[in-house]
DNA sequence: CCTACCGATCGGTAGG
DNA sequence: CCTACCGATCGGTAGG
């Protein structure tokens, strides 16, 4: 507890409100671990990155660990909170759909280290934790398939599509593309377009 | 240089020919590095796994890196020598893009874990081997994507079909599923089949 | 292929 | 948030 509070605003240098530093590390893990994986980016890297020492770095999380699950769960509620809205309306499937791509692929641009953390990374979580992450996986996909499902039942889509492999298909574009980052260029609506075009194309009947 | 040849097989838990012993040990660190990743599986880890400690693996490979790249390039020649012929014959395009998709998930089925290591952890590479692995990913590619600009160019496909979404849309299938091992399966020439039909009806006029 | 070892770094802690 | 430290493990080597 702190209590030598002021009034005057802190200088530019200053202390930070308490929650925004311990943003600020989690945003620092969130790169690393994006850019050298779980195992290769070390709590000291973390540490250099927000300028303190990374013994120091305890005092705002409890662990390695716990940034990793942080990272991932937030940014597996950031997927289904924003897609489950889109796929699951009472509009035409195949809009649904083409927005559903925009709204996953914006996700991805919103934080696309974050985005990587979690598609590529959460595996290295264990015991509990792990299955949980398993778990929010199944769900996000269970909805998009659940669209899929729907545009064959309401006669949208051809009734012999493979509904898995059209779920698969729409998720591992989205996917891949953190994988090209910085290959792939700005992730805009178009890009997320011109996806749709051909998938959906695939699946009309 | 072994001066010690005798002409009795060896028993079953004897020598083995030295090129195989590395072989193993190559075997060894791809399954670990596909399970915990390359920063998360140690050489003791692979010594464990061939019954060596691991001062000894240096009797066969160089170094941690060398391991790595070994299992990456033999991964991607492997890739590129069986998609090639498939992918550019003057086959009618969608029987060739068929086949692709059949074969890619074959050449993944013969060695999922080299697959996934070519996939996913290439990235650890660094300086030119880095380089080199990067470029032999945009052969690939390129390969693919030649396929889809021929089914434009010969009235195949759609005449204003982006070819860069399909070609994306391919390998990510084909790459995704290296992230959903044991869940989607045997890989079957069904699986497949089922993603072919679903893009190439996106594609064709 | 083992013994025995190297310096460096790992994640994490105590005490202030 | 720093100082100072912990035991464990890292990739790798010398000599046999």
């Amino acid at each position: 507890m702190d209590t030598n509070d002021r009034l005057s605003p802190e200088t530019a240098l200053g202390r930070l409100p308490p929650g925004a530093r311990r943003e600020q590390i989690i945003a620092a893990a969130s790169t690393l671990f994006a850019a050298r994986g779980y195992h290769g980016a070390s709590m000291q890297d973390v540490g250099e990155r927000v300028g303190m020492l990374k013994g120091s770095l305890y005092a705002h999380v409890a662990n390695k660990e716990e940034m990793l699950l942080e990272i991932v769960s937030t940014t597996s509620r950031r997927f289904i909170d924003a897609l489950t809205p889109v796929l699951t309306g009472d509009d035409q499937v195949s809009v649904r759909i083409r927005l559903g791509l925009r709204t996953h692929l914006g996700v991805i641009h919103t934080d696309p280290d974050a985005a990587r953390v979690f598609m590529h990374e959460g595996r290295h979580l264990e015991g509990r934790p792990r299955l949980w992450i398993e778990e929010a996986h199944n769900r996000y996909e269970r909805i998009w398939r659940q669209a899929f499902e729907d545009g064959v039942r309401l006669s949208e889509f051809r009734h012999d599509l493979d509904t898995t492999a059209a779920t698969l298909l729409a998720l591992s574009v989205g996917n891949w593309i953190t994988t090209r980052q910085g290959q792939v260029g700005d992730i805009t609506n178009d890009i997320a377009d011109s996806f749709s075009s051909v998938l959906l194309a695939g699946c009309l009947v």
